[in-house]
DNA sequence: GTGAAAGCGCTAACAA
DNA sequence: TTGTTAGCGCTTTCAC
């Protein structure tokens, strides 16, 4: 079933239906008609490989996101689909479940591929983006930035960071450790870093400070917990640097008995769906997802509208508000 | 940046260029080499556009699901991806959020691309897939079945909400009522079936049964949850059809102050990270998503492997797990 | 084993 | 306005 079949069943050239299936407005009406009767009567769908190629370009964006199971990244992705539906645009999401081989896959297929536009999470700060980059294929990175000068949409981790420990340190918990991401994510580093801005201004440049480097997932947030834990003395309360991270720590609290709100302060980033069902509920930094991804979906629409421009590349950075719940809180100096 | 120029700086035909990257045995070690290298040099990447064109085919499945917030579906996503990695082909997410007419979109996006194969979660059982089968590319749905003759891999709805029924039931709760899916679902019907033969099988056919149909989402479960509670007399327990809504349904009752495991008892399908770390712990009926997705994975592998050869659709039915957490209990009732 | 050339299905330039 | 035709970049005969 191709084009050639609709033309002969409709009377009239390939072209004609070409142009009558993509609303070319100088065509015909009586010729337009039944060239789209005959399409739909053969149930006549377009070769998209053949009318990219032709074209030379895809009505496809790439959402390369580190894990789908992330509640951040989800809402992210909303943003960037209820964007580029408007405009036309589908969004193949892809999956790296943080693993660099896989982005540095899905980067190359979606080159290799002409998508005409890339949204990405990069794993590593010197991902793998100057070929797609040297392809000249828009590319918005979120959440986190690139040595590269790239458009990003990002947020002021460390600020966030230094919010939720002072947070902390104001509620009287006086020995906060900090939970954080893989040292080579930008975020983890920020992260970490507004923790040791925040300890270093209620204690002084030379207190304590515990910072543990995870994976961004329960498991490594659970050891990580676990291992401060043996500390002596253990810290009081946790500054965890993403929602995944908190659901080992929760598992590893609740296995020890110990009691967010009452024997320990707990603060995340991100506000899953589930952190105000928790007794307690938990405090968390939330980040704008949805918003991110509205805001890196329209960077990217502009960039591709402008074609091969070279523009000065844009940094959007987006604030996190702080919503505090009971698990940070320590009702024994309540009312002091 | 094409092939021909590859070959240009190679020395070599555009044919020898495009054996040698794609490993055809045959070549001249040393003209492979010269082709290699060149391609290296110049940072080549192979137009999959155009590649796809020539050989009619490409190396991409359409994962089309319904919901990316739905930790069920996350957990499914990884069992596809870690079975089609390995077999070479990548796979492109399509968030359908419930939405019928994105569905179809998705499902025309995917025939036009000419992806090697796609694995649905269905909306609706008339799903518009009359088309894509038609176009030979091979189709497994998840979770949900269709009308038409496809390969499918689903659970046994019916029976997991029966067991989760009945064990509300034996926990001496008296009057559980049925949150479940929008009608046109059918995992949403199954499950309220399985939830009638419970009720009947314990209190005889003509005894009260309280089903409402939500939208799987957690809005809808909020809202199914408070026009339950208004009835007189109220529900004493709920069997809710996923987890997303029973988010909804835990907001609720927390905002009235109805204390699970004591005020009433509760149970979902699904079995998401978090239920394990509320107070009390939510029991479940586990899916086995993840092992969904490589079933599903695996016999689209297969379909590709014969090619057209019509065969036998096949159904994978998986069976759930109930899993006894304390939402569930009466503790007033134990050791009676 | 290698290269010339055909052709995948479509759209766009050109001619009528 | 319509049809004819070239050509998108690649792979794969086919002839050597």
């Amino acid at each position: 079933m191709k084009i050639s079949d609709v033309a002969k069943a409709a009377g009239v050239s390939t072209a004609t239906v070409s142009r009558a299936l993509n609303g070319v407005p100088t065509v015909d009406p009586l010729l337009a008609h039944r060239a789209k009767e005959a399409a739909a009567r053969l149930g006549y769908r377009p070769n998209a490989v053949a009318r990219n190629l032709r074209r030379r370009r895809t009505a496809i964006w790439a959402l390369i996101i580190s894990d789908v199971a992330n509640p951040f990244f989800t809402s992210l992705v909303r943003g960037v689909e209820d964007t580029s539906q408007q405009a036309g645009y589908s969004v193949f999401l892809c999956n790296t479940a943080e693993d660099p081989e896989r982005e540095q896959r899905y980067l190359a297929v979606s080159e290799e591929e002409q998508v005409s536009g890339v949204i990405l999470s990069p794993n590593i700060r010197g991902s793998g983006v100057s070929s797609i980059i040297k392809a000249g294929t828009p590319l918005v990175t979120v959440d986190r930035p690139l040595t590269e000068p790239v458009d990003s949409v990002l947020v002021d981790s460390a600020r966030g960071a230094e919010t939720a420990t002072m947070h902390l340190l104001e509620q009287g918990w006086t020995n906060p450790a900090c939970i954080t991401g893989p040292s080579y994510a930008t975020t983890a580093q920020e992260r970490a870093q507004g923790y040791r801005t925040a300890v270093a201004a209620a204690k002084g440049p030379s207190a304590a400070m515990h910072v543990s480097y995870a994976d961004f997932r329960p498991a490594g947030g659970r050891n990580a917990a676990a291992s401060l834990l043996q500390m002596e003395p253990p810290p009081d309360s946790f500054f965890v640097a993403n929602s995944e991270m908190m659901i080992g720590v929760l598992q590893e609290l609740k296995e020890r008995g110990i009691e967010p709100g009452r024997d320990v302060g707990l603060i995340c980033f991100d506000d899953p769906p589930w952190a105000s069902l928790l007794t307690p509920p938990l405090s968390v930094i939330a980040q704008p997802a949805y918003e991110m991804g509205v805001q890196a979906a329209q960077i990217l629409l502009e960039r591709i509208k402008a074609g091969k421009t070279p523009a000065e590349p844009k940094t959007v950075t987006l604030d996190t508000t702080l919503i505090v719940r009971a698990s940070s809180l320590r009702p024994d100096l309540a009312g002091r």
